[in-house]
DNA sequence: CTTTATAGTGCATTATAAAGCATTATTTCA
DNA sequence: TGAAATAATGCTTTATAATGCACTATAAAG
């Protein structure tokens, strides 16, 4: 998953969850600041931020084996 | 995934493969001190870093729903 | 044991993430 | 439309991640 998809993942999440980026922000437990500087690609948040924001939103963050299959 | 798993993960992936700390760090370029830190459960890492360091391992961050079924 | 390779730690510096506040831009909807 | 809600940005401060260097600890091999 590359740094735009987490985002994405992330934005789309809080947006089907009908969450504000304040209110995000609150419920994590991150500065607002810190939350919209990851929403909008800039910044490069530290893990536990980014476990912060992502466990409310019920998701967590993993490692997993890339596919290295370069099917055309 | 929670801190430690994902410590152990990096840990253990990098000990099949085979590569020191040293040669991690510099493979994935990042300071020694940095994946030392990070190894030994200290410290915080931004996700470029966590990237970088799974990256060159064959693995990558990711996001994943979690299980919240409390099957006992 | 002693040597050698690897891993962990203390200390200091530099770069930058986290944060708040004020302001501007954008979206939403009555 | 235009008002209200939401999101983005500039500026600044504070906390801390990233880093290097020197040193210690531990493990493996002779």
């Amino acid at each position: 998953m590359h740094y735009k998809e987490l985002i994405k993942t992330i934005k789309e999440r809080r947006e089907v969850l009908q969450v504000t980026q304040e209110g995000l922000a609150e419920l994590a437990g991150v500065g607002l600041r810190t939350l919209k500087q990851f929403e909008s690609g800039k910044g490069n948040p530290t893990l536990l931020t980014l476990h912060k924001i992502s466990d409310v939103l019920g998701m967590e963050v993993c490692l997993r084996i890339k596919n290295v299959t370069h099917t055309k």
